[in-house]
DNA sequence: AAAAATACATAAATAACTTATGTATTTGAT
DNA sequence: ATCAAATACATAAGTTATTTATGTATTTTT
């Protein structure tokens, strides 16, 4: 996430997001997926990856699998329905935040 | 800013583009203006909002004039030189932002 | 054979915020 | 006239999402 202070705060609903539309997907392969979609700018470090994952499964939001390729442990998150409505919400503020910083970056009217 | 998380590491960024549009402007004014803007969604608290101001001026991104108005003190800020060199980089950093939530959290294509 | 990538994990430190508290003046409502 | 709310500044303590650092182990690439 480099010097981006910008996506603070979006690390759930990102996971939450990508969950709900590929389905099963483990912590290492949503890094990669996050890195190849916004061209190397959103780099998710394991030191907040991993715990956010165990958080929202706590949060009953994500179920977890474990699954064995040869010798490796690959966790498959999935979301739940608990999930799939927390989605719709964060959907909604991330709109909401998203058409606020257009109003206040590209200001064309004065509202002062 | 509520409980939407989305909102950290904005404040800043709005603050610089804010005094680069507009002039000069006192703390709680830069509150008000943004919470008029957002329709009400955006509440800068003071906690947040003067450590920032007398950050950004320690970092020499904006100086200071202390005026009265009657017996009330105000803190007018303006941006410096180099409040308007960052102003640019935030920019670039936030249509940088947006593009890559809209392509993470609208995916048209699947990249994997 | 060694380095890089894959795949998980946790702990300490940092930074941006919220919440709480403080002071004081001015405006608006009853 | 009085009291509440708004205006205007400030700082300190606590919270939380993150970075940085470290650890273990397997697999792939050079």
């Amino acid at each position: 996430m480099g010097t981006n202070q910008l996506y603070k705060g979006s690390l759930s609903t990102i996971i939450l997001k990508l969950l709900g539309e590929k389905g099963r997907m483990y912590g290492y392969q949503i890094t990669q997926e996050v890195k190849a979609i916004s061209s190397g700018e959103y780099v998710i470090t394991e030191g907040a990856l991993y715990p956010m994952l165990h958080k929202l499964e706590a949060q009953g939001l994500l179920t977890v699998e474990i699954e064995m390729t040869g010798n490796r442990m690959r966790k498959y998150y999935s979301i739940t329905n608990n999930g799939k409505k927390e989605v719709v919400d964060r959907m909604t503020e991330m709109e909401s935040f998203i058409r606020n910083m257009q109003s206040l970056l590209n200001p064309k009217i004065d509202l002062a």
